[in-house]
DNA sequence: CCTGCAAAAACTGTTAACATTTATGGCGCT
DNA sequence: AGCGCCATAAATGTTAACAGTTTTTGCAGG
């Protein structure tokens, strides 16, 4: 109507729309994909549907065979782990290259951005925050992509289902200044292997949280 | 006409013809990707194009903005160190976890591979194929696909360009054992460390390479 | 009641035409 | 000649209809 480009083209806001319904799970893990149902519901055609259809299949968010319908990932237990693997050996390099390269007014930043949550008056007390800003630092556009675009998506959805543990909350923040001192140390190895026990302890916190639900966070049909 | 389903859809057809024409250089690297001259060059509406050209994008292989012309990116030297940076980290962990969960069989066969090319009288004599094996074996279908399907594609094209050095084979031979020995033992923190040390070898002599050019390998026009 | 097959429905794959945006080339102006 | 503007050309974005495959439905037979 009048919303003059907003992202400009039609596939992208409906890629955005898309993630929305899975991200609100109005689209249930494991559910259906439905190109002209959703075309239908967006009042486009089905051109940019596919589009942001297979844009979702290349976050591996949804599978897509041949002439199969287009499901949603389940995002079991093992996916998680196997997405939390993945992140421990990359984000374990962006933060060496990070403490490496990034320019020390930007880690002095970081450092007092992170003294600011410890006296509870942060600007925005976001979790992944530090990750992303290690991820933007490391000075490698192909790693960050893949940290900050790629898997970013996943674990927002991650997240929403089940809101983040508080309990770790203040050791992870621990963990963050020993990251960041560390970086300011321009000591890349010992950020590196920092960072990596730090997603490593994540790691087992999750598998236990999926311990105690017995099942893993399914929205969808059960396998 | 009479090959049915080779690949069963046109898109993924015309996914791989378009990828041969960039790793053979009819499309030159920072070349333009025409999509309705590819369309017509294969017989083919501009749908499937368009699908394949996403996906290339998906791989980091072609650029594309809203309404701007794709075009195949260019492989610096700085791309490829960020290429080969991203793998130290992932097949390293992918080292790591192969050596804890790969069967011992196919550990033995691995060996017994690696012991035929010393013999001379190997096979296939890829360099890629042990990484690749261990990224098969890794467990962790997330990083098998990430190594095998997209860093692959970049990797060969630009093996293509740059037949890879015959000086490092022996080296990389050596490394490739060392490697396969630490799996064999169960140790997946050695592996890794190998692993990462043997890609970063390679990161090395890379680099030499193209200091030895003076330019990377463009074929496209200078930055 | 269950099983297996065949027709119908639903869905994805593909195409060609239309709409909109960007790139190109020529013209006049300074 | 060099620079900026405007018309034209070319490329991408989008749509609606058609084609082929898969899933569902319903019925007949055991």
């Amino acid at each position: 109507m009048t919303d003059t480009q907003a992202h400009s083209t039609l596939a992208e806001q409906t890629f955005e729309k898309i993630f929305n319904l899975i991200l609100l799970g109005e689209i249930p893990l494991g559910g259906f994909v439905n190109e002209a149902n959703l075309a239908q519901r967006f009042n486009v055609s089905r051109g940019p549907v596919r589009e942001a259809v297979q844009r979702l299949q290349g976050l591996r968010l949804v599978t897509r065979e041949p002439h199969m319908r287009a499901r949603v990932v389940q995002l079991s237990g093992r996916d998680l782990v196997e997405i939390f693997q993945l992140r421990e050996a990359i984000e374990g390099m962006a933060c060496r290259l990070a403490a490496e390269t990034m320019p020390d007014e930007e880690l002095e930043e970081l450092e007092d951005d992170l003294a600011r949550v410890r006296r509870r008056d942060a600007p925005a007390p976001q979790v992944l925050d530090i990750h992303m800003r290690i991820a933007r630092g490391c000075n490698n556009k192909r790693i960050e992509r893949l940290l900050c675009e790629d898997l970013y998506h996943l674990l927002r959805i991650y997240r929403y289902r089940s809101g983040s543990k508080p309990g770790r909350r203040g050791k992870a923040y621990e963990e963050h200044w020993q990251i960041v001192r560390a970086m300011r140390a321009r000591d890349g190895e010992l950020a590196e292997s920092l960072m990596r026990a730090h997603i490593n302890r994540a790691t087992r916190t999750l598998l236990d949280t999926l311990d105690d639900l017995d099942e893993p966070l399914r929205l969808g049909a059960g396998a």
